[in-house]
DNA sequence: ATTATCTATAGATCTATAGATAATGC
DNA sequence: ATTATCTATAGATCTATAGATAATGC
């Protein structure tokens, strides 16, 4: 059975094409084209192009889950910070046409709207708490009020890091996104909080993300 | 002559449909409906879809210039620039739906994305050259390459506001985005940059931004 | 028997234009 | 004469389904 095989190879081949053409520049016809099959057979296997947009969010916010998911009560080291926002913009990157067009895509799909809520809910609940203990533990100086505005501020740069990049150059989205360029953005916003000597630190290693 | 009154609904309804129902949700026919015209008289007087696009994209882009527009050398005081931002915002809302679909509508159309691109350039410039002069002036302690990466930060934030406050809340969009809640947003993301007294004067004004 | 696939197509749009007609300004 | 508007429609898609056929696993 060649079912499972092709299931998998839609959502593959979608994928591909919707990051390479954007999501809306993408029909069933042209997944169905690109894979060599009818596009019948593409219905067999999905009710509709919703619904392989769902299947594939559902794997995007699990691969996001991994990385965000602190281990219980140890606090992260700063380090180790960096390396999973990293990874996180890589796997960003790897689903970059909802980024492109997330808005327009969250306000038609009811179901992957309030995943795509919850799952910002976690991400700001753990880097809440990271920055809170930070501040406990002295290495970070700011009111509560300014932790939360910046984690704020984290999320949003985070999040539309991939479409700013492609906007604000005026040509051609240049293959990759410079995704270390995110990673010193986000730097940048938490460096002005952080007490000597972490600041330097971080100032120091942001510069290895510098472009 | 209704000829330019014609013209001039069209423009104006279809920024109405824009913002409501989103760009790729609004066509040709829907805006010639709403008008009670017909389709072949809205092509008489736009070349196409696009073409309408692009003469309201011109208009914002003059809205917003009016905003940006920094008197020659004179350092606007930062009560300016709150308002100044505020407005901007307000400005921005004006046209929503191009702030809802960004990066798929550039990707689009290559003389819009080239304007975006320049507009951002002079938002850039305006803000670099603000935020210098306050450190020159000593209300505002950072290193040249921290102001640069505000600078981007604040770029985005502004940005992708609208789209940010769209996003995070899994219900419907709102009928009004927060715009008081964006400007908090980058006035947390300036205030750990500047010094005393200019720093908690600012805090005190955030609260009147806050939600 | 069940699962996978294809062919063919209905039905709904959408954009844009051609060509006729009406309105307007000299 | 020129400008504005309408009617009608070509041509291109797109989504999704019905119904036939092929392949597969017991």
């Amino acid at each position: 059975m060649s079912g499972r095989r092709t299931r998998e190879r839609i959502l593959e081949t979608s994928l591909v094409l919707f990051n390479e053409r954007g999501e809306p520049g993408v029909t069933t016809n042209h997944i169905a084209a690109e894979l060599d099959i009818s596009p019948g057979n593409l219905y067999y296997h999905f009710r509709s192009k919703d619904d392989i947009l769902e299947q594939l969010f559902l794997r995007h916010e699990a691969a996001l889950d991994e990385v965000l998911a602190v281990a219980g009560d140890t606090l992260p080291e700063l380090e180790d910070l960096w390396f999973r926002l990293h990874t996180l913009f890589e796997r960003m990157w790897a689903f970059r046409f909802l980024y492109r067009n997330l808005v327009e895509l969250l306000g038609r799909n009811r179901r992957i709207r309030l995943r795509f809520a919850r799952l910002l809910g976690r991400a700001r609940e753990s880097l809440g708490r990271v920055l809170s203990g930070l501040a406990l533990r002295g290495a970070l100086d700011a009111p509560p009020e300014q932790i939360r505005a910046t984690v704020e501020n984290v999320l949003l740069v985070t999040v539309f890091w991939i479409g700013f990049d492609a906007v604000r150059h005026g040509h051609e989205a240049s293959r990759g996104a410079d995704l270390a360029a995110g990673v010193y953005q986000v730097m940048m916003l938490i460096a002005p909080l952080l007490r000597e000597p972490e600041r330097t630190h971080l100032l120091r290693l942001a510069q290895a993300y510098r472009r």
